[in-house]
DNA sequence: AGCACGCCGACT
DNA sequence: GTCGGCGTGCTC
C-alpha cells in the first residue's frame, strides 16, 4: 500500500502576553514546533510573541478563524516543560492568564523577533562556557554552621529550611558551602540564590564569583542592560551557568536541572513585585522548590512572621547560627532613649553626649532617620494650611537644598510658596524633620565634623551611592545620615554609634506588619554597629520606651519578638493564620470606584462558601493617587485552598464597568 | 493588553 | 463639515 503524503494538520495551543487564554494555531506544514517552542503569532492585525504549550490534532475553533504561526524563534532551545508548569501555577495563583505572566517574565530579548545584530550578541553570548575547573579550599566553618549544611545536604526532596542568625553569624559561609556541595555532586546541578534588590552589590558578587571559581556564575537584576540579562538567562537555560545570583526576577529563570534554591534576607520587601504580576518571589521560590523536589532555604536574622510560622508549626527545619563567626565582631549594646518629655529638639541630652564621645574617639556615627527630604509638610502658623498635591491624597514634603515641595507618591514638584496660599500669612513653618534638616541640625552642632546625607535623593544616579559608601569605608566622613539605604547590605569597620530617629512613626502606624519591619530595620541598623574592634553603641530615642519591642530589641531575641507577634496575629485573626486577598478598583471618583466593588460584593452572594469573609469596600489608605480615586475590598479565608477556589468562582462573575479598573491582590502585604 | 470601530462635541 | 474623545467589543 503506498505511503499516503497528506500531512495531518496540527494546532498549537499558544499563550501571549495578554489577558486572554492559550489560543489555538495552525502550524505551517513545513514548521517543525515544539511545546515550549516561542512563536510569533498573528493577534488581531498585530503579531504578537508567544509560547508553545500544547500541541493538538484538533480544534474547536471553526477552522476559518484559526490563522497560522507566523515565525518560529529557534535561537533558544524550547523552554522547559517544568518552567511551563511553574509560571502557569503562579499565573493562576494570582489571578492573571498565563500568557501574561509567562511572556511577561521572559527577558525582554527574548520577547521580539531576532535580527541580524541579534544573532551576532547572541553568538557572543554563547562564549560564556561551562567551566570546569579545581576545587577551591574552603574557610572553616564553626559548628552550627556545620550541622547546619549537613541538614540542608541530607535533605531528601523538598524539604524547607529557616536559617536563623544575626549579622556576622556566617549565613553566607552556609550558603556558600552548601551551594558547593550540591555543584559538586552532580556536574549538571544548577542553584539558585536569591538576595534582595539592594544586597546584589559587586561586593557579593565578587564574593560568589571568588569562591566559586570553578563554576559558571551569572547574576540578574534590574540594573544589566537587555544583552547582559538575556546572556544570563540564556546561560542558565542552556546549563551553562551553574549559579545564578539574582533578584526576585530570578525566580522565573528557566533552569536545566535545579539542584537548590536559597533566599537570602527572606523577610526582605523588595521580594514582593509590586506592579505587573504582583508575585511574592519568596513564595514562588518556595513552590518551585516543592515542584522540583529539591530544598529551599530561607536565610534572616529576622524572618517574616510568615517563614517564622512555618518554623513553629514544624512545616520548615529552624537551623540557628547563635554565635557570632565573623572575627571581631560582636553584639552592640542597645539602649531606649525615653523622649517623651523631650526638651530638645532632635537629640536628647544623652545622645549628643554619645556623638561627641564617638567623634573624640575617632569613629563614626551613623543617624538612621526613615523618611526623606526637609520636612514631611510646610504648615501655615495663622490659619493651619498644609501643603498638598494636586494629583494625590496627601502632603507634599518640602525639599530645602532643591527648593520644592515634591510629592512623594507621584512625583510632582511645586514651587516653595512664599505666603499662605489660603489667608496670604508670611509665616510658613516645616513640619517635622527629614534627612535634610537633621544633616543641617548636625552641621550646625558639630561644625568640624564631616557630615554626610545618603538618600535616595543624594545619590540619585547609578554609582554615587557606591561612590558614598567609598568614602565611608575611607573614613572621609565622621557623621553619616540617612534613610534604609544605610542599613542594608554594607559593613561599616569604623561605626562607633548608631542613632535612630523617629521610630516611633513606625509604632503608631495601623499596618498589621509595621511592627515586624520596624524590628527587621532596627536589628540591621544594629547591626552597623560594632562590626569591628566591639563597643558599638545602638541609640533609638522614643516616646514608647516600654513598648514590648524594644525589650526583644535589646537581647537581640528574634524568637520571642516572633512568638510574641505570631500569638497575636493568632488571637486577631491576622495573617499568617488567614488568607487575604484585594478586589482593588480605580476610577476618576470615588463613589464609581466603591460603586464597582459593591456591586462586585453583591455578586459574591451567590458563591456558596462557609469560610471565606468579604468586608465592606473602603477607600484605599493613599485614596487619590495621580488624579485616580482608589478604594478596596478585603477578602479573607482560613485557608489557602478556600481563598482559590473562592476568587476563582469570583473572578467570573465580576461584571466591568465603565471608566473603572479592577485588579485581584493575592497575598497583599499592605492594606 | 492593544487595537479598531463607532458615535457625539469644538475647531481649521 | 472633520479631528478626536473614550466607551465597547474582539483577538485563535
Amino acid at each position: 500500500m503506498p505511503m499516503t503524503l497528506s500531512k495531518t494538520q496540527l494546532f498549537a495551543k499558544v499563550i501571549v502576553d495578554a489577558p486572554l487564554p492559550e489560543l489555538d494555531y495552525r502550524i505551517p506544514d513545513d514548521m517543525l514546533v515544539a511545546v515550549g517552542d516561542r512563536v510569533l503569532v498573528p493577534l488581531g492585525v498585530r503579531k504578537v510573541p508567544g509560547i508553545v504549550v500544547e500541541i493538538v490534532r484538533e480544534s474547536e475553533l471553526d477552522p476559518k478563524r484559526i490563522k497560522k504561526i507566523a515565525f518560529l524563534l529557534t535561537d533558544t532551545p524550547p523552554l522547559p516543560q517544568e518552567w511551563l508548569e511553574f509560571t502557569r501555577f503562579a499565573a493562576q495563583y494570582y489571578k492573571r492568564e498565563w500568557g501574561e505572566a509567562a511572556v511577561q517574565v521572559l527577558p525582554p530579548f527574548f520577547r521580539k523577533k531576532p535580527g541580524v545584530r541579534y544573532a551576532q550578541s547572541l553568538a557572543k553570548i554563547r562564549e560564556l562556557k561551562k567551566k570546569d575547573g579545581k576545587a577551591q579550599a574552603q574557610p572553616m566553618l564553626n559548628e552550627e554552621q556545620e550541622t547546619a549544611v549537613e541538614a540542608i545536604m541530607a535533605a531528601r526532596g523538598f524539604e524547607r529550611f529557616v536559617l536563623h542568625g544575626v549579622t556576622g553569624s556566617g549565613k553566607t559561609e552556609v550558603y556558600l558551602n552548601a551551594m558547593q556541595k550540591v555543584l559538586d555532586e552532580d556536574d549538571e546541578a544548577q542553584v539558585l540564590l536569591m538576595v534582595p534588590e539592594i544586597n546584589l552589590t559587586p561586593q557579593l558578587e565578587a564574593r560568589v564569583r571568588e569562591r566559586f571559581d570553578r563554576y559558571t556564575i551569572v547574576t540578574m537584576n534590574s540594573d544589566l542592560t537587555q544583552t547582559e540579562r538575556a546572556r544570563s538567562w540564556l546561560a542558565v537555560h542552556e546549563g551553562r551557568a551553574r549559579v545564578l545570583v539574582g533578584t526576585r526576577m530570578a525566580v522565573f529563570a528557566s533552569f536545566r536541572k535545579l539542584a537548590l534554591i536559597i533566599v537570602d534576607e527572606e523577610h526582605d520587601a523588595s521580594y514582593k513585585a509590586g506592579d505587573g504580576l504582583r508575585y511574592s518571589a519568596r513564595d514562588l521560590a518556595i513552590k518551585r522548590a516543592h515542584m522540583n523536589s529539591i530544598a529551599c532555604v530561607l536565610g534572616s536574622a529576622t524572618p517574616s512572621l510568615e517563614t517564622w510560622a512555618m518554623v513553629r508549626d514544624e512545616r520548615a527545619r529552624l537551623l540557628s547560627l547563635k554565635h557570632r563567626a565573623v572575627q571581631g565582631a560582636s553584639l552592640p549594646k542597645v539602649e531606649i532613649v525615653d523622649t517623651r518629655n523631650r526638651k530638645f529638639h532632635i537629640f536628647s541630652g544623652d545622645v549628643r553626649l554619645a556623638i561627641e564621645d564617638t567623634l573624640q574617639k575617632g569613629r563614626q556615627v551613623l543617624v538612621f532617620i526613615n523618611r526623606r527630604g526637609y520636612a514631611p509638610t510646610i504648615n501655615c502658623t495663622a490659619c493651619g494650611w498644609v501643603s498638598r498635591c494636586l494629583h494625590c491624597s496627601g502632603f507634599t514634603v518640602y525639599h530645602k537644598r532643591d527648593r520644592a515641595l515634591v510629592c512623594h507618591h507621584c512625583g510632582t514638584r511645586y514651587p516653595i510658596v512664599q505666603r499662605c496660599p489660603s489667608c496670604g500669612n508670611p509665616e510658613i513653618e516645616p513640619i517635622g524633620s527629614g534627612t535634610e534638616r537633621i544633616e543641617e541640625a548636625i552641621a550646625n552642632e558639630w561644625p568640624e565634623a564631616r557630615v554626610l546625607r545618603i538618600d535616595r535623593d543624594s545619590v540619585k544616579a547609578k554609582g554615587e551611592a557606591d561612590k558614598a559608601f567609598a568614602l565611608i569605608h575611607r573614613q572621609e566622613a565622621d557623621i553619616i545620615v540617612g534613610t534604609q539605604m544605610i542599613a542594608k547590605g554594607h559593613d561599616f569597620q569604623h561605626v562607633g554609634l548608631v542613632v535612630v530617629l523617629n521610630a516611633d512613626a513606625q509604632l503608631a502606624s495601623s499596618d498589621i506588619r509595621a511592627e515586624e519591619r520596624l524590628f527587621a530595620v532596627m536589628m540591621q541598623v544594629a547591626g552597623r554597629a560594632g562590626r569591628a574592634g566591639g563597643n558599638g553603641r545602638v541609640m533609638i530615642q522614643s516616646r514608647f520606651p516600654e513598648h514590648p519591642i524594644f525589650d526583644a530589641l535589646l537581647r537581640q531575641d528574634y524568637e520571642a519578638f516572633g512568638d510574641r507577634l505570631l500569638q497575636e496575629r493568632r488571637e486577631s485573626f491576622s495573617p499568617p493564620f488567614v488568607y487575604q486577598a484585594l478586589l482593588r478598583a480605580e476610577a476618576r471618583t470615588l463613589d464609581k470606584a466603591l460603586h464597582f466593588l459593591q456591586r462586585a460584593l453583591d455578586s459574591s452572594q451567590e458563591i456558596e462558601t462557609e469560610t471565606v469573609r468579604l468586608y465592606d469596600p473602603v477607600p484605599m489608605a493613599l485614596m487619590r493617587l495621580m488624579d485616580a480615586e482608589r478604594a478596596q475590598l478585603l477578602v479573607e479565608a482560613d485557608s489557602r485552598a478556600e481563598l482559590q477556589r473562592f476568587l476563582n468562582m469570583w473572578k467570573g462573575k465580576i461584571v466591568a464597568e465603565a471608566g473603572v479598573e479592577w485588579s485581584i491582590e493575592v497575598d497583599p502585604q499592605e492594606l
